[in-house]
DNA sequence: ACTTTGTTGATTATATTAGTCAACATATAG
DNA sequence: CTATATGTTGACTAATATAATCAACAAAGT
């Protein structure tokens, strides 16, 4: 059971605009090569991002994308959510109709309390904690001075 | 991000052994008619549950498999780790090395997050739980001559 | 012996995910 | 107004994982 890549680079890439964006454009191609994901494939993460509101993007010279919004205002489970796609475990617990013993299914229940739990996880975390900690755990160069 | 057929199939014939086993064997092809499975598909998963000493198995006529503890102490927790695999939702959060940035990477965190709130919720649901939940949602017939 | 059952390994089929390529649209700079 | 730099989109291919099947085998009962 695993996440796709998708989700993956989509939140690191949301990541890495919060840590170096500063609200100004950003080029997909510098997103990638710092973060090591194709670019070709970065873009087509990009496109629904934008699509929803999530961030704002401008062609051209300059042009490039960032953050529609304030990083506490982005939480992970609508990146997620929209790069993953619904999280339930099994099909049943989205389209009523796939499966015959809905409706008297005990493991379902399971399948959606796992559903819930990480809806939990993700619905607690915005990209400004995301940011925060990972400022924790890479510390500015500058504290290299005070070494 | 599914759960394979594996753990889903491989729970649901636990279950079944639950409910219809009373502690006597049980013919894999009469589980897999019952639960709507393939039987050869279904015997490559019973394979590892014998294996992990969650139930026991007899060949030759009136042969079958029963469970080998009683339901109670048999965690969805390992049932669905045997057959799925680890629960990690990504594969840095397995072994180590699998990623330059593992060590100085918050979206780790939050996949681990998760994973330790899916594993929450599979070690505290027994056997016995997923068959008392089938039970209310299901009805023995018997109830049927009190109407 | 013969039948019934589980065990095991090889193989195939299918679906999903990941990634690439190429044409296009739009903005800025000069 | 042309050239260049960027994001956008859709079609295509490659790689991988999952699901399922097939077939030979082993062991237990009758």
């Amino acid at each position: 059971m695993k996440l796709s890549t998708r989700a993956q680079y989509g939140t690191r890439a949301l990541l890495d605009l919060a840590i170096h964006g500063n609200g100004r454009p950003v080029q997909i191609k510098e997103i990638a090569s710092r973060q090591q994901i194709s670019r070709h494939y970065l873009e087509h993460l990009i496109a629904p991002l934008v699509g929803a509101g999530i961030l704002r993007s401008a062609r051209g010279a300059q042009g490039g994308i960032w953050l529609a919004r304030s990083p506490q205002d982005i939480k992970l489970v609508e990146v997620v959510s929209l790069l993953e796609g619904p999280m339930a475990l099994v099909e049943c617990l989205n389209g009523q109709g796939s499966c015959p013993r809905s409706g008297s299914c005990a493991p379902q229940d399971i399948w959606d309390d796992i559903r819930k739990a990480i809806l939990g996880v993700l619905e607690s975390t915005t990209l400004q904690d995301l940011a925060d900690r990972q400022r924790e755990k890479e510390p500015p160069e500058a504290a290299m001075y005070y070494i």
